[in-house]
DNA sequence: CTGAAAGCGCTTACAG
DNA sequence: CTGAAAGCGCTTACAG
């Protein structure tokens, strides 16, 4: 590997002049030594030791990933974007997984002390690596505060909300993609539209909740608590929930999940009912699964690319300009129409 | 941040012998010093310079992960293992994401060159990174050499298989996955198993295509060329061949993919046939959307963690022991029982 | 058992 | 416009 030294000595100038060469202050050499200096670095195959760079400098080029799960399936689209974003602007990206799913199962998120056990090491480490940034991927919308100590760097959260403000959050629309969801069922004829939930303390089911009541009220249709049931995202207990919704006469089932629409049409199986034919089903999140679903789904689509590169985009601002104000970041959900909703007759 | 200087003041020794004690060396020191240090290097919440120690030592603590797109439901499942294996053995790791997908949506694979243009900057930057080993994690098998110019450090390739000979591979055992669900299959009854392959020229296909071969040799069922037809995993192709499939009157249809297996229920769905009941249908992948579809898919399950871990323990162990002996290593997939393949009558 | 010195490859004041 | 010197925090021979 050739080093500063090397270019240095073949074109007989010091290293401090090819150092601010190669950083760019090239009104601080003549011409001529910038030419030969950027020749000689690429007929060298120069590439800067890292190490001693960030050993030296106080700033680095590297911002800090911190994901609860890889294996979420809302994971690696954000995390694509994040990376594409930050490399595209010359920052390396480094992702370190907590493996909360492996760790816990479905029982990670209840239990802040355990969670911070985890977040604890990676945030340290990213802080001895001297990150110029940090990025933290919740697997679910919820207030958190994955950063308790100040971080001490600009930082991010995508998918949760921080109450302390001293980080930027960035979130899903979950109302406004509810509302548009419900104004279509609505425009479809629907009247009782039956609202299968995730849990009931869930930041998405709250405000998902809240777009559906806005899209009745708009519409001038009373809302009735008896047509909301309550789930937990889970398969089987979306299928036990879609009979009760059925038995109040539903002419409509909204499952705030994809997965938890599979649940639907599980049930509406087992009775020998279609979806899109004997009662509109419609979900949320856009998984893979919605289109191999039969009749195939009509969900809201989630933005994860954009949440992704929004959340970098902040950092990055911040990071040059050392703006200190966290503004929360909500991005907008597009709707994406299968077979699953019909005209009502 | 503590330096190793601030603990040597503070225990009045040198800063070499804190640096000895610190990696190990206690045999180098009185039990009373190394105590001492130990005991101030935890109060002063000391945390290593990993810049300093890597700029001044050969071999770092560091993995690097190059992955052709972790946007493909395989490699997420493997990052992650690869991650557990390495940090629970103490190496950090740096994943590169080289987003083939989103650049060049299918075509990828089908041009070496860009594929190149794309590794190269990749693999110069984790070598300038002194990365003490590389991981190479392909979209899916075929015969590769990510690191044309020797990799230098031992590196392993999962997904593909090495022609040099200078990686270990990690790979799938997909002729015996196929061999295993062609048996099933002529357990159940099945005499004329159309088989849907992907492109013909992938090793995937022809692996698998080699295991269906074996089952029904061993069966004593004569082989059908009729009854080979190719696709190109995806889910529309996968749709029209098994038409032709079922023209020539198969009794059941294996496809080498799950999302060509949801082509199939498309085709079966279009003719008012269901998988499971009026014939057999199998998958490949245990993907997602295999417990989606409708009638559930008999599916193999793909070996995903296993190979990150077998892929990562191989490359430690030949970092550790410089090692250059690099093997194939085949890892078995497994079957998962559903409702799509059923006695037949 | 312990330490003084050199050096990894770079950048940062400072001087000329 | 150019350079000599110091130093980032650590480890590596070498000496005592």
């Amino acid at each position: 590997m050739a080093t500063i030294r090397d270019i240095a000595e073949l074109c007989s100038v010091s290293v401090m002049t090819v150092s601010n060469i190669l950083n760019g202050k090239t009104d601080k050499a003549s011409k001529d030594t910038v030419e030969r200096v950027l020749d000689a670095a690429k007929s060298l195959g120069y590439e800067p030791n890292v190490y001693a760079r960030e050993l030296r400098q106080k700033n680095t080029r590297l911002i800090g990933v911190i994901a609860e799960d890889i294996n979420m399936f809302t994971t690696p689209p954000i995390i694509e974007a994040v990376m594409a974003f930050c490399e595209e602007n010359g920052y390396r990206v480094l992702v370190k997984n907590l493996r909360m799913y492996t760790r816990w199962k479905d029982n990670w998120y209840r239990n802040d002390k355990e969670i911070a056990s985890v977040v604890g090491p990676a945030v340290r480490e990213l802080k001895s690596l001297k990150a110029a940034g940090m990025i933290y991927i919740a697997g679910h919308s919820r207030d958190a505060e994955p950063f308790p100590e100040d971080p001490g760097i600009p930082a991010v959260l995508i998918y949760a909300r921080s109450l302390s403000g001293k980080c930027t959050s960035v979130l899903i629309d979950d109302a406004g993609g509810a509302r548009n969801m419900t104004e279509l069922l609505i425009g479809k004829g629907c009247r009782r539209i039956g609202l299968l939930c995730g849990h009931p303390d869930n930041l998405h089911t709250i405000r998902r909740l809240e777009g559906y009541k806005e899209a009745l009220l708009a519409a001038g249709i009373p809302f009735d608590p008896e047509l909301v049931v309550y789930g937990n995202w889970e398969r089987a207990k979306a299928a036990e929930e879609t009979r009760v919704l059925l038995e109040r006469k539903a002419d409509a089932i909204f499952a705030m999940s994809d997965e938890m629409a599979g649940g639907v049409y599980d049930c509406l199986n087992s009775m020998d009912l279609t979806a899109g034919k004997d009662i509109s089903v419609a979900g949320f999140d856009d998984h893979v699964i919605a289109g191999y679903l039969h009749p195939a789904l009509t969900t809201m689509k989630l933005p994860l690319a954009r949440m992704g590169r929004e959340d970098a985009r902040n950092l990055l601002e911040r990071i040059g300009s050392g703006e200190t104000e966290c503004p929360v970041i909500t991005c907008r959900c597009s709707l994406v129409e299968r077979d699953s909703v019909a005209e009502k007759k």
